[in-house]
RNA sequence: GCCGGCGUAGCUCAGCUGGUAGAGCAGCUGAUUUGUAAUCAGCAAGUCGGGGGUUCGAAUCCCUUCGCCGGCUCCA
């Protein structure tokens, strides 16, 4: 330990401005994080502390408190900091003997600090003393809490002590800290637009969740399957141009399937309890790999059919506890677009790549450009197959991640059971990551259902696999498109692409002709033929996030033609002939915009 | 599942320390015939999430249950 700050070095001069300090973020995260609790135990006098961390949106700090604290409190705690920064208290660094540090913390009850000092291997830790709040603490910190200028408590929440369920619930709170007012601004500004986005209230009419029906399970309204379906028509076509096949297989499996495949044994926390029919124990599937290997099973392969890329949008259920459910970004029913690739070894590597790039592509046209590449590997316990196949595998695919040149991060542990995977973060318009594509490795499954495939000398081979979704699923997805476009989908994916508008019921009969043309040439087209006036029906049109608007009155009836307003403003008048053909034209093209001429 | 908060008309919300419900929008009816973000008027609408309790009396207090929200854990 070399970090000798506040035994160096003194006080700043009162002069020297603050915002000549660099210290890294963590470092002031860190220390108000400190601050905080010094407050809170000022408050709560008999707080016991757990740990109190910087992270990549703020800090936080876990107590146990025998008081629940509430939203309004946070301004209590609040005030309670800016004294103590109003004190300019110096932040002071000690170290202790390892059993005095223990006698220490134990002499104040703070027996999570007890529990951490006890797992330290050295024989010294060190001690941070801001004023009378001591705290176990590696540092660095601030010189002095006068130097935290711009920070603010955001949430309360629970939190298991050492993230695990088995141990008592602590009270936690989170905060932000930056270096100047405007990051802060900027920050909280963000948090704000990112509560405007939400796609439960933006995107209320596409879909809903009805506790009647069963939680976490989505109903699609009339706009919301108009959204999916286009997605799928999207996923289908660009599937079969680029050598999939694509197949269908059932929801529900007799057991016997998912013992072979080492779900039962592995994945059954998230599978639902059995059913019987005709005495034989059936299951509602999670994955949809099983399926796909009876496809591949039921015939003879050779080699030269490798890789043999087989498709499939797969609804499946999973069992999720009531508390993580979300929206349509945790739910118990949805559909992956799932895909199985069965290959030779040799082809593994290449056929990663292939997916990988693949994926960026079909990302890239919903504007996705940005991502966070994560290798997730052998989960702890349940795992199948050996370990040296494990190794091998996760060197394959990060041999392939680095043959593209793209930095990634390891996830340890969280590999599927049946093999590594590498999982893709899409950064979204406000720059939040969602886990969305997944291309995961697989020597397990194939060896458990003894597939194989004739190789070149006439021998059986056992094939790898590739299992992978570019989506994920198509609600987390969705979920995501609804928040990443504010539900300004762009054209070609827009539920309502167009919606006539009558100025008055005296142009309804040209207006309906208008409809139906457009609705012939397969124009997702709405209308509103109701007695308001034109700006009434605007309005709710701009509301409902419809593109283009086509207004029909006396002028577009003696000129056959019609006035198209774009979200903004007009764009310009247009035949119908020719206003269909744009609209035919983004929609082949998957344009986000009419094309100005 | 766990910690905390919340649950009043289709939606958004008001209803002070208990005296048995109110607004705006949406809906319906009528008038108006409208040129780029709300035409006017009238009507109808709630066993105040469900169950139990305290009380002369509960949307309001207590218990319980379900659901939702913010997190934890987990994840596509």
């Amino acid at each position: 330990m070399t970090w000798r700050r506040s035994q160096v070095r003194f006080l700043p001069h009162p002069k020297l401005e603050m915002s000549e300090k660099n210290y890294p973020i963590e470092t002031l995260r860190h220390s108000a994080a400190h601050i905080m609790a010094a407050a809170v135990r000022k408050i709560y006098k008999n707080a016991a502390f757990g740990i109190g961390p910087s992270i990549a949106t703020g800090f936080y700090y876990d107590f146990d408190l025998k008081e629940t604290i509430k939203p309004e409190d946070l301004k209590t705690i609040s005030k309670e900091m800016e004294k103590i920064i109003n004190e300019a208290i110096p932040f002071k660094r000690y170290t202790m003997k390892k059993e005095d540090a223990i006698e220490f913390f134990s002499k104040r009850n703070q027996l999570y600090k007890v529990e951490l000092i006890k797992e330290i291997p050295d024989a010294e830790v060190s001690i941070y003393e801001l004023g009378d709040f001591v705290d176990l603490c590696k540092g660095p910190h601030i010189e002095n809490s006068s130097h935290l200028k711009h920070f603010k408590l955001l949430d309360i929440a629970g939190a298991y002590w050492r993230g695990s369920e088995k141990n008592k619930m602590l009270t936690r709170i989170y905060g932000t800290a930056f270096a100047t007012k405007q990051e802060l601004a900027d920050f909280l500004k963000m948090r704000e637009e990112a509560k405007k986005r939400d796609h439960r209230i933006i995107g209320k009419h596409l879909f809903s969740i009805h506790p009647q029906a069963g939680t976490g399970l989505i109903h699609w309204h009339p706009d919301g399957a108009a959204l999916l379906n286009t997605i799928e028509t999207f996923w289908k076509k660009q599937h079969i141009l680029n050598g999939y096949k694509l197949v269908r297989t059932p929801h529900i499996a007799s057991e016997e399937l998912y013992r072979i495949s080492g779900h039962l044994q592995n994945y059954s926390e998230f599978m639902y309890s059995q059913m019987d029919i005709e005495g034989k124990p059936y299951r509602v599937r999670p994955m949809n790999c099983p399926g796909h290997i009876m496809i591949y099973a039921s015939e003879l392969h050779s080699y030269r059919e490798l890789p043999l890329r087989l498709a499939e949008l797969g609804t499946v259920y999973r069992f999720e506890k009531s508390g993580v459910l979300h929206g349509l970004l945790r739910v118990r029913g949805f559909t992956i677009d799932d895909a199985h690739i069965f290959l030779a070894e040799d082809q593994v590597i290449g056929e990663i790549i292939n997916v990988f790039d693949f994926t960026l592509k079909i990302l890239a046209s919903f504007g996705f450009d940005k991502f966070k590449i994560y290798i997730a590997t052998r989960p702890e316990k349940k795992y199948t197959g050996e370990l040296k196949a494990w190794e091998l595998a996760e060197k394959s695919l990060k041999e392939a991640v680095a043959k593209k040149g793209i930095a990634y991060e390891i996830d340890e542990g969280g590999g599927a059971f049946y093999g590594p995977k590498i999982d893709i973060k899409i950064k979204d318009a406000i720059g939040r990551l969602w886990q969305c594509s997944t291309i995961q490795f697989d020597f397990n499954l194939p060896e458990r259902f003894k597939i194989f495939y004739i190789d070149k000398d006439g021998s059986k081979r056992t094939p790898y696999m590739i299992h992978r979704a570019i989506f994920g699923s198509l609600e987390r997805f969705t979920g995501m498109l609804i928040e990443h476009y504010k539900a300004n989908f762009p054209l070609w994916l827009a539920p309502q692409q167009i919606r006539v508008l009558p100025i008055s019921e005296k142009h309804t009969n040209y207006a309906k002709s208008v409809f139906e043309k457009l609705k012939k040439s397969e124009i997702r087209v709405s209308r509103d033929f109701r007695n308001l006036s034109i700006n009434k029906k605007i309005k709710e049109a701009l509301n409902e996030h419809i593109p283009y608007l086509a207004i029909t009155g006396d002028r577009e009836i003696k000129e056959k033609t019609v006035t198209v307003r774009g979200r903004k403003q007009n764009i310009g008048v247009f035949s119908i002939e020719k206003l269909i053909e744009k609209l035919k034209l983004a929609n082949t093209q998957y344009k986000e915009t009419l094309d100005k001429d």
